[in-house]
DNA sequence: TTGAGGTAAGCCGCATGCAGCATCGGAACC
DNA sequence: GGTTCCGATGCTGCATGCGGCTTACCTCAA
């Protein structure tokens, strides 16, 4: 078939997946879906069923859903499955409370120089919400581009294990606000998307990286105080 | 054998242990295990022994492994084995300074009011490490002593969250400082642990939970800037 | 003596069979 | 009709055999 030089593909020729690769390709993929909701709380995800659709056995699926576990993504319960977790209201409270002092941290302890790279995203970001607007809601693309503006947000510190922690604490929590989105105006969301991101990047032209953890701190806040509108009965 | 009445064990009769129990079990020993350097950092872990020790089969082994993999305190490898990590300096000083940022958050965020129950462990804390000073240096004495004192500073916040993340990097990074400690005078180790424990106690007793917060934050600072002599060369 | 190549042993990653547990529905009894 | 018990079903947890990877040692040749 191939081999007989010709090279086709210079690099990288028929290089099959590494081990370590394909776990984290799985672990990506079920992380994204219950970020996004498409394995909502209370979900109940089947070792067999996943491990049919990713074509492996239940051992590396057992994996994934072992470290989604660790994460508080899931919970396994024996006899039954492994289950989404529903985030309770505390919890909640006390991740963004974290999360908001976090982003001070950020921008104190190892804040990188923004490079134009940087910046080109957060503008294609900002693009990408304003096509966002101009159609009906769609919650997943919603979500999809927050995972998006936050895997840019966690280049933002040389520090990898500040980075870390904001990676955990954000899929962990995230997930409410989607779940809040029906009771809150389609384009008051967006507005508020594409304020942090346009205010971001502001300062990062200036290279003021002190405002730009100010703005996500703001902005935590604000969903914060949003949500908590639909809480003061509970 | 037992049952008909007499009601030996009025609690817990006989009850198994639970398979999340064997396994907290496992974890917690191993984890100490690394953490006071009897599992120096390059030390070879064989899933096979381990599983013989404890008296169960590779995988929940593995399990607990994969664990220890995700929190950095191992990496495993294919063909080899499971290699306690040694924490690069980078890494060292990037989780010090976080742990530095997050002692004041634990005062700032959701202090818990010092019990009677929290300031007497301290006392009887501080009443061990008065021992230790009489005798010969124990390095393992000490390090299970720092745990114990890190277990209690985890009671001083109700954010779960936040002692959660505590939890991980304090057993990321602690053992460097143990690997240090032949540098170091043994009585002024002992003196630098003791006077900790003495100040925390002090802010605890009148409430200030603020201060107890800068007394961690500022031995975080002594114990980073020790080691930092020796690191001048590096 | 030194270097390289090959071989053998040991270990982890995966697949899979089996046992224990949880749940649901039907049947039997009150 | 309502309730309780029990059996069937499906799932996770565990044990284990096998394949592939890594490494160390031994051999042989320069």
């Amino acid at each position: 078939m191939n081999s007989e030089a010709n090279a086709p593909t210079p690099i990288e020729p028929m290089r099959r997946e590494t081990q370590a690769e394909r776990f984290e390709r799985i672990y990506k993929v079920i992380r994204e879906r219950i970020s996004v909701l498409e394995y909502g709380p209370g979900t109940v995800l089947n070792e067999g069923l996943l491990s049919e659709e990713f074509d492996v056995s239940r051992t590396p699926i057992r994996s994934v859903l072992q470290r989604l576990n660790y994460e508080g993504l899931v919970t396994t319960r024996n006899g039954v499955g492994t289950i989404v977790t529903e985030v309770d209201v505390k919890t909640f409270k006390d991740i963004y409370a974290l999360r908001m002092r976090l982003a001070e941290d950020m921008s104190v302890l190892s804040p990188v120089a923004p490079s134009p790279q940087m910046l080109n995203e957060f503008h294609r970001l900002r693009e990408k919400v304003r096509k966002l607007r101009e159609g009906p809601p769609d919650h997943k693309a919603y979500a999809r581009l927050c995972n998006a503006v936050h895997e840019q947000q966690l280049e933002l510190t040389e520090n990898k294990v500040l980075a870390e922690i904001n990676d955990l604490l954000y899929y962990r929590a995230a997930r409410v606000w989607l779940a809040f989105l029906p009771n809150i105006e389609w384009d008051e969301v967006l507005e508020i998307l594409e304020n942090e991101i346009a205010d971001t990047t502001r300062a990062l032209e200036l290279g003021d990286m002190h405002g730009v953890g100010n703005v996500r701190r703001q902005n935590l806040f604000i969903i914060l105080k949003t949500i908590g509108r639909f809480l003061v009965g509970v």
